[in-house]
DNA sequence: TACAATATGTCCACACACGGACATATCTTG
DNA sequence: CAAGATATGTCCGTGTGTGGACATATTGTA
């Protein structure tokens, strides 16, 4: 796996696929936004803005694709996210089209 | 294989990640701009701007990620392109960083 | 011979997304 | 007790990309 592009690709995904890339992360484990952003800024050393992190996932709850349960931890409250049955349909056919596997039967 | 989804997500595709999917067109079989157009456009339905795709695919070029041939067919020039080892590269760190499968080692 | 298709290219008004500031509240640490 | 971390949210000027027109040349067809 080529370490050359990997930081333009991410940063080329973050930017163009939020959504995707947040699904996919919440469905390997569910968590919040908070994590999320020191989670993948750590990993891959570039900047999440929360300005579009948190209504991207406002956005993908509404569209069903996401669950949110609001935990308390003390005071300070989280939104868990986790992803519904919806979201990993999406999620599949993301990758399908994406990759080019889906069957001519689709169409 | 869901239907659900499918229109809306190539357009997502098309639009964000142009770049990414001509490259995964091109790898299946080395192709020209304007029969690229005409494949996405029967297969789903969509439009694709003339406008983007050339500047695009000249990019692309541009970076090495595609190999450009003249070929004549009577008098009118199709440039085909076809994908350069390092546009495999980038491909497949691509799909390597969506889907999350990068190795530890690689930080 | 005129129109549609093939094939590639540029350009611009406009809309949308970005970067970053502003805002609020709680908890932890020095 | 103040500063930084946790946690989520809005807003706005600016810059980038979109949609579509304009452009050009050849070939096939009605």
């Amino acid at each position: 796996m080529s370490e050359t592009y990997k930081k333009q690709i991410v940063q080329h995904i973050i930017r163009n696929l939020l959504d995707i890339q947040l699904l996919r992360i919440i469905q390997a484990e569910p968590t919040w936004g908070y994590k999320i952003k020191k989670q993948v800024e750590a990993d891959f050393n570039i900047k999440i803005r929360h300005g579009a992190l948190y209504p991207t996932l406002n956005l993908l709850e509404e569209k069903g694709f996401v669950s949110c349960t609001l935990q308390q931890k003390g005071g300070r409250a989280r939104k868990v996210y986790a992803v519904t049955a919806d979201g990993q349909v999406y999620l599949q056919t993301f990758y399908g089209v994406l990759q080019g596997q889906l069957g001519s039967n689709d169409l």
